[in-house]
Formats: C-alpha cells, structure tokens, sequence
RNA sequence: GCACCGGUGGCGAAGUGGCUAACGCGCAGGUCUGCAAAACCUGUAUUCGCGGGUUCGAAACCCGCCCGGUGCUCCA
C-alpha cells in the first residue's frame, strides 16, 4: 500500500512516490537563522521527519535538501545591532537549531544548503530570468520578478490575482516596480549592509530566489516533493514556483506538504501575547524533549494544534506507558513458546499503524493500534500466556513503530543536561524549574543504592524505612516499581 | 470584507453513509500488593455545536444559523 499523501498543489491526496523510481527528493524549507528555535518552528521540522522517517520505513530511499537562509533583513539588522558580521551572528543559531533538533531527535537532512554559499546560483538564476523576460532591474538595482510573465501565478494557493489593480496598495520602499506584485529577486545593496559583487550588480538575494536555486541545484530542475510552513505557501512557495517554471518550463514539485500551524492555549503563538515558546524553554521548564515530540506529532500534519502544557503532560503520561511496557518485556523472563493470538494480534498491530501513517501520515490513528497490542500483552503476562516468541514479535512491532515515532527508546537525559548547561552559560538559570534541578542532583548510583537499601529494609519487614526511602525518591521526581522479577525504578 | 479550516465524553483526538463512536490522558470503583507503583477489569458520549432536509439508514451528504481559529503583510 503506497502513502497517499495531501498534495496542495491539486488539492488531493496522492500517491507519493519517486518520479525516477530510486529515491525521493525532497525540499524542506529550514529555519531563517537569527533566534531559537520555537515550537511553532519545530512543529513543522517534526512533521517533515514523520514524514521522511516513514517513506525510510516503506523502503523508499529518501534525499532530503534543507535550507538555511542566513541572511535576510532581520539578521542584517541584528547582527548590525550586535556589532558582529552576519557569518558571525547566524553561526550560533544555526549551531542551536542543529542542537535542538537532535535534542528533538529529527534526522538530519542529506543536504543542508546555506544561502551565502549559493549566491552565484541564485545570480545565474536571475540572469536566466531576465533572459526569459521574467525579471527585470529597477532604477535602484534591484531585480524584480515579472508576475505578469507567468500567468500560471496563484496555482498552488488557489488565488486569482487577474483582478487586483496595480498600484492599490503601493509600499513605499518598493518604489520602482513595474507592478505591485512583482516581487524581489535580488536587493541592490544599501550603504552599510552585507552585499556582494556579481553579474548583475552589488546587492544581496532576495528570500524567495534561493530556494528556488538550491532546490534546482540538488535535485534538478524537476523533483518530488516541497515541503513547509502553512505560512510559506503564499507568497514563498508561490514565488518559487514562479521563478524556476519560468526559466524551465517544468514542473518545479509535483506535490507539496504544508504544514499547519499551531496554536497556544487557543491563541497565535507570538511574543507580544506571552505564549510563545522556544524549545529550550521548555526543557528548562523541566518537560522532556519526547513528550515534546509526541506532543508535537500525534495531531496529524494538516489539524490545527493547539499546544498546552497539559498535552506536554499527556504524552509524558503516553510515553511513560510505553517504556513501563517494553521494560517488562525486556526485563521479564519467558518460556519458550508462541501464543497464536498475540502473534496474530502483533501482526495486525502493525499493518494497522503502517495502514494510518499511508492514510495521510495520520499519527493520531497509528498509535491505537500500538496501545490496543500493549494492552493485550500487558493482559498475557498478568495470565502467564505471553512466551519468548511473542516477546520477540512484540518488541519487533515495538521498534518499528518507534523508528518513526522515536519516542519509546529513552534519550531524554541529553537534551535536558544540554539545555541546563546552556542555560547556565546564557545566563539564564533563572527560568529553570526548581525540581528540575533538584532531580539533576540525583545519579544512577545513588539511586541504585537507595534502591538496594530499600529492598534490604523490606525483606527484614522494616517497612517504615521502605517506605521513607520511596518517598524521599519519589519526590525528587523517582518513581519505583516492585514487580516479581525485581524492582524497577524510573525518573518521573 | 473575502477565503479556508474546525466544533465528537472531564480533556486531547480518530472516525466522512450501515459493526457495541478507536486510541491516549484524567477521574471513580475493583483485583493484585505489607502499603504503594505497575498491570488488568468495570464505569465514565444512547450520542457527535444548533435547526431543517436527503436516505431504508447520517457524527459522516445538502441548506441555514451559532461559536472558535487561521490566511489575505514578515512568519514554520
């Protein structure tokens, strides 16, 4: 069964698979570096590597190309701000978006393109376009695409620009252009800021144009799948499309992956209403980076999310169940054997979650299937009818399930200690919670020998030392779990 | 204003013509346990924003209304 995927561009689902019948190619568009990364950000570079991690799953070899647009006007300004070049501004954002989306555990693209590396692309780009009669240079320098050469303008967002009248709405700063709406390909430099000497004049590329550059220089002048923000569909995406049809007359992306946008608490994110979130700000607030995943994830790629922190708590309570699960499997001892019924019931598991992810990667439906085994396994062991073989299959679906989802194999501790260890250098230690950090005081050991004098206590019937020892643990976030093949503890 | 999306239990959420309306979280009771935790069982929407209509049959299709959100400008 192949992945039927939404396609913006004709507005249906469709079959998504590689034109040239080897890999998938595919463009994202990645993070305009000048700040952290917030979770409206991530919500997007996360459903892109659902997406990615599960055409891998399917067997589809995948080549991935991500931007990063390093610069543009908001780092001019604060780097300029900053006294620093703009090479050294980005530098320490791109460093932190690459940390972050580890901490978040998406996968590296195969390609990762800078736009200051691709300047001369992007200026034999528009040199082709004037060439097609598409751009042109204003009094200033700057160029400009032509709208009205490319007629097909408004396909994928589905707008019909015939009817908007030049000139109704004239910015001041864009004062020479034919048309309103034509748009810039290349900046004509302004004393003081970040430019370049080339071919077509001093001056520095224009957003839209180094997309439409990169994307052709990876993967052709014709490639699979474009993917991205709500937000970029218009005019970004648009623009792109724009730009590179009109110099090869091909299809640029044959599908195209918008992702929605999230909300907080019911309203857009954004600064100015206190609801807005970086990543780092919520390790710091002491939510693990898989809750922050799962959270993130599990409402499908084109629903609205609304994010709260009682969601953040949700998946927490989801994953917790997970890992208590494949713990008891890993650490139980079985007899030797198959139950019919659990092999059949871990087979269907996973048809079904891999029948939801081709239905429009649709997370929400994958899981049930994944709780619904977890249930009846949890059921055969309390019977004693789950056996090694069962075991084996179980922990197979298991595995499958989380090479997409990633969130049942504990990698937590990293990114809070790196968020920690950030936030000591950022000077920001104040916005770390309290029981964050008296949890981080806590090591293995010592917990393991508390948990050693515990057992010690409870088999001389010294049951009020016990129990003080698990209360100590328990609040400082540790959680423990007797069980018949012995105690198990686990960080809340 | 125009356009688009959504309104399903206490919360999140799947389901777009026909099985008892998935699944997760929460809550209540029970089993197990020294007590817990974990796990399991039972109960938590006779009903899917409201009003009409189509149909043998609708949460699902059509019309109207109400509510929430988003886009139309930089934004993932």
């Amino acid at each position: 069964m192949p992945l039927r995927l939404f396609n913006t561009l004709t507005g249906q689902l469709d079959e998504l698979t590689p034109s040239d019948g080897k890999a998938l190619r595919m463009y994202a568009c990645g993070p305009t570096v000048y700040d952290y990364g917030h979770i409206g950000n991530f919500r997007t570079f996360l459903q892109v590597d659902v997406l990615r991690r599960f055409l891998l799953l399917s067997g589809i070899p995948v080549r991935h190309v991500m931007n990063i647009t390093d610069v543009d006007d908001k780092i001019i300004r604060n780097a300029a701000a900053a006294g620093v070049s703009i090479g050294e501004y980005t530098k320490v954002y791109e460093k932190a978006f690459f940390e972050d989306l580890e901490s978040l555990r998406v996968e590296r693209p195969e390609q990762i393109a800078r736009a200051t590396e691709h300047i001369d692309r992007m200026v034999q780009l528009v040199q082709k376009l004037a060439a097609a009669g598409a751009a042109y240079q204003a009094e200033d320098g700057s160029w400009y695409f032509r709208l009205k050469a490319f007629p097909e303008y408004g396909k994928l967002s589905k707008k019909d620009l015939s009817g908007m009248e030049d000139g109704a709405r004239v910015d001041v700063d864009e004062y020479e252009k034919d048309s309103a709406r034509d748009f810039a390909l290349w900046k004509a430099a302004k004393p003081g800021e970040t430019s370049w000497d080339t071919a077509i004049g001093r001056g520095r590329p224009g957003w839209h144009i180094e997309c439409s550059a990169m994307a052709m220089e990876y993967l052709g002048d014709s490639f699979d799948l474009h993917a991205g923000g709500e937000d970029l569909m218009f005019p970004h995406h648009e623009n792109e499309i724009a730009q590179s049809e009109s110099v090869t007359h091909k299809i640029f992306a044959r599908h195209w992956f918008h992702v929605r946008f999230l909300l907080v608490d019911g309203r857009k994110m954004s600064k100015s209403e206190g609801n807005f979130y970086t990543l780092r700000d919520l390790l710091l607030k002491g939510y693990k980076a898989s809750s922050i995943r799962l959270a993130l994830i599990s409402v499908p790629y084109r629903h609205q999310f609304n994010f709260t922190f009682d969601g953040l708590i949700e998946a927490a309570a989801a994953i917790d169940r997970l890992r208590t699960f494949t713990a008891r499997l890993k650490t139980g001892t079985f007899a030797a054997g198959e139950n019919p019924e659990l092999q059949a019931a871990a087979l269907e598991a996973q048809a079904d979650y891999i029948a939801a992810l081709n239905n429009d990667l649709n997370t929400a439906e994958a899981r049930a299937p994944i709780f619904d085994l977890l249930r009846a396994a949890n059921t055969a062991i309390d019977q004693g009818s789950l056996f090694a073989g069962d075991r084996d299959a179980i922990l197979a679906v298991l595995a499958s399930f989380d090479r997409v989802f990633d969130v049942i194999e504990d990698h937590d501790a990293e990114p809070t200690r790196a968020a920690l260890a950030w936030a000591e250098q950022a000077g920001r230690m104040n916005d770390v919670a309290p029981e964050l950090l008296a949890r981080q005081g806590l090591t293995d050991e010592a917990i393991d020998a508390l948990v050693a004098e515990r057992t010690t206590a409870k088999k001389q019937r010294n049951f009020a030392r016990a129990d003080q020892i698990r209360s100590e643990l328990a609040e400082k976030g540790i959680v423990i779990e007797d069980s018949k093949d012995g105690v198990r503890w686990k960080r809340k």
